[in-house]
DNA sequence: TGGATTAAGTTGACTAGGAAACGATCTTTC
DNA sequence: GAAAGATCGTTTCCTAGTCAACTTAATCCA
């Protein structure tokens, strides 16, 4: 009875998730956005590094996200120069993606920032609370069956 | 040098964070809907819950969005009928915001449903590993100064 | 083989938020 | 007490994503 029945916004542990994800994800996007692109875009061309060429409905459900947006995101990317489009020949409705020169070589610079921002963002824990984080979220994630990465 | 010099995508914690935010996000949101609103109308409604009335400017601050964001979400609840503007008398410029009677009854409900939520979605760690984890992300809140919650 | 179904990718309508410009008002400063 | 500057909230423009409709092509199957 002394209970409150309506719980607390930062009762919930999502309600922190997501502020913590927000602040490390918009810390993020600012330091890609020297290098010219968003997070999205990062996640995209570091899975395009690792396979030559993909299919774009490949790539949306490793990033899950829907068809469309990989389409959309696909178009910026070559817009700015640094993926390519080409058609299957086994198919002719489809088409691949993959990493133009200058793509290869800007995944690397980003891949540091990624590596510096997230070192920084994650200071405040120590090194063993840093694993322990990260073993939580593995534990949710399998518990949930959200997996979205292919290579592991 | 045998280690790659381009990290792997899921080597970041931020990105299992933003993978477990963005799911259990989703998960609420798809809750919710069945009451009409978005998360981001719960956490206003939530807040206007303690307050009585309260500038949309404080709003954003606690928030942390945008003044804008606060602008359209106030107007979208208003317009459901659930959220009052009133005018300020000190502050020609300034006015409040304020739950009206049917979005008082509609935020138990709500919190209901955000408990609930968060039971499942967590419900893969043990309690102590829920405890864990919370003490995590305050921890990097705190040390960035993620404060956006008013009451504690 | 030909008609129905399924799959790949694009597009358009829509939602949501950030950034910045803006109008109105308040505050400061001289 | 008036001009300059700061602040409150809205609005416009932009990015980014979902959903659903659509086009084209492949596959299934009677």
């Amino acid at each position: 009875m002394a209970q409150p029945q309506v719980s607390d916004l930062h009762s919930h542990l999502g309600y922190w998730l997501r502020m913590v994800s927000n602040a490390v994800s918009q810390g993020f996007a600012r330091a890609v956005e020297a290098e010219g692109v968003t997070v999205a875009e990062w996640v995209l061309l570091r899975m395009l590094y690792d396979v030559d060429r993909i299919a774009p409905s490949v790539l949306a459900e490793r990033m899950g996200v829907t068809k469309g947006a990989v389409s959309k995101l696909a178009e910026r990317l070559i817009a700015k120069g640094i993926v390519e489009r080409a058609p299957n020949p086994d198919d002719k409705r489809a088409h691949t993606l993959a990493l133009k020169p200058q793509g290869r070589t800007l995944v690397p610079r980003l891949a540091a920032l990624a590596d510096r921002n997230d070192a920084s963002f994650f200071e405040p824990l120590q090194p063993g609370e840093r694993l322990e984080l990260k073993r939580l979220l593995g534990k949710i994630a399998s518990g949930h069956g959200i997996t979205d990465v292919p290579t592991d």
